[in-house]
DNA sequence: CGATTTTGACCGGCGC
DNA sequence: GCGCCGGTCAAAATCG
């Protein structure tokens, strides 16, 4: 065993040496450049390093920032209801504000008020009578909304018990070891469900104070995680709720997804394997955990091999900023030239925590640059801190429905229905989950970019009509649409650290798990944060899905973090 | 001085 | 077998 001769560094740079002594790159790798780098452009014209850090695009403090705007917009101003105006947009929605808008109109009526002129004043009265008939407008609407916001929120809350109870009732199932059964029929299943809709389920899932033998044993069986401590030890994440035992100083651990399952992965390296071996978990949890590679079932027995692969979670969100902060310490371990993309990819570590398997990439989108495309893979090995929460839970919920073995089905019913969820109980967001089955990994790619560039609602998504948010709570809750469930405790975890991160934590005793929810329910309206968490649950329950297998091992290329158009050549799906 | 970044080399998988 | 490609390593440089 030689020992490893590694690069040279810096005795082999080429590149121009910048007037501060300091090198500059190639103008093709400089275009954005990643943490720490200092990213002084705002597009790929300005390129140049330069150490003027403008610092990390914060996702979540942006997003509390947007709360507070969108807190005080559903007091007072209107949200508009399901057809948002620009300004709710900006308000709710994606990681850009343009308020131009408003802007504009307010400078409409002072203009005419301080002109001289008599038609200017006529014009002006003529302004304000429209904008006071346009507040009173706005008022019934705010009515108006309020109670279709009840109503969502209400419908909101029944699918989330409605998700409790199919939880419980496959983790059932699972325990009598006829998991596979609920894949053949789930309709059946489903109407068990509804007629178990009831609010006890909902209470004993949350109640954190419940009696060990009161918890159903489902509710953290899913989600086995090894202890930072104990690897070995497989801790079921509901030991994790902040109402339970785990004290922590404003650390919360994490929820687990493992998608290294037992040894094999791309590109082997020595310290990959040595991740391996740490994340090593009891052989016992994987049966339960991909309860669709069960043999003999399925309509396309999928090989072993295909179960061994990463789950990645890929975030688009529009930033200038040179990297998403999302509560996390990275470090950056390399950087690349992907095919077909002018902007380097560059390789982030955890550095939390020493061994912690988790990596990141980040690069900036082919087509648009403003789009910062993050590609989370692996499971941290130690808590993480509440800002971090709410990514961590939503990539852990999105990888762990990849790991479950559900992939997005080729009929896309059942994605169209909850795309159509998505979009109802997101009115102020247009967070949209794709799923990409034919790249090497199975990759969820939550967008968070979509409504950001565009200004004019016509550019956007039809945004549902009450009616139509009527009929997709309707076809969302329809039996076939509630298969087989996610692992349930992520999506408890999803909503729990959602509120956490959004709400500033409520601490380690935070107690009731239904508090949390119902929390959360309340949050939807008031914090865009939500988005990602929501988006989580329903890439969660999307999971649970069909299973028309893992898709193949697609030609080398890249998955999620890539640039936009190769993964959209690869048959995503929308959720 | 430790932590982090930079960057060319190395490694393994895959397609031809 | 060869080349391409994505991912990782690790020495050197840089930062705080």
């Amino acid at each position: 065993m030689e020992p490893y001769v590694g690069g040279v560094g810096g005795l082999k740079r080429k590149n121009v040496v910048g007037g501060d002594g300091r090198e500059l790159p190639p103008p093709v790798l400089a275009g954005f450049p990643a943490v720490g780098m200092g990213y002084a452009g705002t597009n790929e014209g300005e390129c140049q390093e330069r150490r003027v850090v403008v610092g990390e695009m914060d996702f979540f403090k942006t997003a509390e920032k947007r709360g507070d705007t969108a807190a005080a917009a559903a007091a007072g101003a209107s949200p508009d209801d399901l057809s948002l105006k620009k300004d709710d947009l900006t308000i709710n929605m994606g990681l850009h504000v343009d308020r131009r808008n408003s802007g504009s109109e307010e400078s409409t009526v002072d203009d005419g008020v301080m002109s001289s002129n008599d038609e200017d004043h006529r014009e002006a009265k003529a302004a304000l009578a429209v904008t006071k008939s346009e507040v009173g407008r706005l008022n019934e609407e705010n009515k108006r909304l309020k109670n279709m916001l009840t109503n969502v929120t209400t419908k909101y809350n029944t699918l989330q018990m409605h998700f409790v109870t199919l939880m419980q009732q496959r983790t059932n199932h699972r325990s009598g070891l006829v998991a596979h059964q609920e894949l053949v029929d789930p309709e059946k299943k489903e109407q068990e469900g509804s007629q178990q809709l009831i609010p006890k389920q909902f209470i004993s899932l949350g109640s954190a104070s419940l009696q060990p033998d009161e918890v159903p044993h489902s509710v953290g069986a899913d989600v086995c995680v090894p202890s930072p401590s104990n690897p070995d030890k497989a801790v079921t994440a509901v030991d994790y709720c902040p109402g339970g035992k785990s004290s922590n100083d404003g650390i919360m651990p994490l929820p687990h997804f493992d998608h290294h399952i037992h040894g094999r992965e791309r590109g082997s390296s020595p310290e990959t394997h040595h991740h391996h071996q740490q994340q090593h978990l009891p052989q016992s949890w994987l049966p339960d955990k991909v309860p669709k590679f069960l043999p003999g079932k399925g309509p396309e027995p999928v090989p072993e091999a295909a179960t061994m692969r990463k789950a990645r979670v890929s975030v688009r969100a529009r930033s200038e900023a040179p990297m998403i902060s999302d509560g996390c310490q990275w470090r950056k371990y390399g950087q690349k030239m992907a095919k077909g993309n002018p902007c380097p990819r560059a390789y982030y570590r955890c550095t939390m925590a020493a061994g912690c398997p988790v990596r990141k990439q980040v690069q900036r989108c082919a087509e648009d640059r403003t789009v910062l495309i993050t590609t989370y893979e692996g499971n941290h090995n130690h808590p993480l801190p509440p800002a971090a929460m709410a990514m961590a839970s939503t990539t852990a919920a999105a990888a762990s429905m990849l790991l479950s073995g559900s992939m997005p089905s080729a009929d896309g019913s059942l994605m169209a229905g909850s795309n159509f969820l998505a979009r109802a109980l997101l009115p102020c967001s247009s967070s949209v989950a794709t799923i990409s089955a034919s790249a090497p990994f199975p990759t969820v790619t939550l967008d968070l970019t979509q409504t950001a560039t565009g200004t004019s609602p016509s550019t956007q998504p039809p945004r549902p009509e009450p009616a139509h948010l009527q009929a997709a709570l309707a076809e969302a809750a329809r039996p076939v649409a509630l298969p087989q469930l996610f692992g349930q405790k992520l999506y408890d975890q999803s909503k729990l650290s959602a509120v956490q991160a959004v709400a500033g934590t409520k601490g380690s005793d935070s107690g009731a798990l239904a508090d949390t929810v119902n929390a959360a329910t309340a949050a939807i309206a008031s914090d865009p944060n939500f988005t990602a968490v929501l988006a989580a649950a329903l890439t969660s329950y999307i999971g649970g899905g069909s299973s028309s297998g893992g898709a193949g091992a697609g030609a080398g290329g890249s998955s999620g973090g890539d640039s936009c158009s190769r993964e959209e050549k690869t048959g995503e799906q929308n959720i």
